[in-house]
DNA sequence: GAATACTCTAGTAATTCTATAGGAATAATA
DNA sequence: TATTATTCCTATAGAATTACTAGAGTATTC
């Protein structure tokens, strides 16, 4: 299952890509909208800032806003930010990869084969699917 | 990313599944095979048996097998047993569905719809795993 | 310089994960 | 019947993660 703090990463970028002209839009403002707390908010917007995402302006009339037009913005990128890994199992990572603690050897495990395929079909679907999309209706 | 549990209980029916005969295969040995825990292996096939896909036999020369054919084992439901709800949210979850406590209206959050592309995706290919494909080569 | 809004570090409460402990119940066998 | 092997069941505990919260600090605008 989704973290919240993925979910509501997702929620503000979301928000973001809505708005017509790319001012910044302050946390408060994203809290109440999305019913987030505005403190957990406010750090997952700061490790998006800092995954180069979005851009933001202190002082008064300042914000957060998108650094990229929404078409280039995969999903999977988020996602590896604020969740992690996309595979299931961190053998099957392939950015975060790790050796299981409990498998002399990966080739022989059955689990590994079949995380490689949830893998290579959820990578698709994440990598393939921009915040465009996410927001365009039906 | 998957628990620990969940994975155990794969790699141990798995194991069950690779047996020529279906007689009981008593815990310590599934264990010893595996790497895992054998207390901990102990709680995991007793859920597996109460969810009906194993049988077990007690006292001297008892142990766990297989109560179905591997072929008519699909994946999905072991995870659904050991992991819980295989949606990313629990809005988009066909057998665990709960509201999110911060959405208004599902139909117009915007990760609402990118779950359900992924929950049919990722079921696709849990649904249509057995624990045959599982165990065999390649 | 006052008000506004992001930045950063720490801490904390709640929950989930990963086991572990110990004994009761059951079955086979000598 | 006594012994031994094995599952069954309940409870609990430590570790890790999640979901926040507090508060002081810094930059910007008016």
């Amino acid at each position: 299952m989704l973290s919240r703090k993925t979910k509501y990463g997702l929620k503000a970028l979301s928000y973001l890509a809505k708005q017509e002209l790319n001012r910044p839009v302050q946390i408060s403002v994203i809290s109440e909208a999305e019913n987030i707390s505005q403190k957990f908010l406010e750090s997952i917007l700061l490790s998006l800032r800092k995954a180069g995402y979005l851009g933001s302006k202190k002082g008064k009339g300042g914000g957060y806003y998108l650094l990229k037009e929404t078409r280039d913005i995969p999903i999977a990128g988020v996602y590896r930010i604020l969740e992690g890994p996309i595979a299931m199992v961190p053998c099957v990572s392939l950015n975060f990869y790790e050796k299981c603690h409990d498998c002399p050897d990966e080739h022989s495990c059955s689990v590994h084969k079949l995380m490689i395929q949830v893998r290579d079909n959820t990578l698709s679907i994440l990598e393939n699917t921009s915040l465009q999309d996410f927001i365009s209706e039906n």
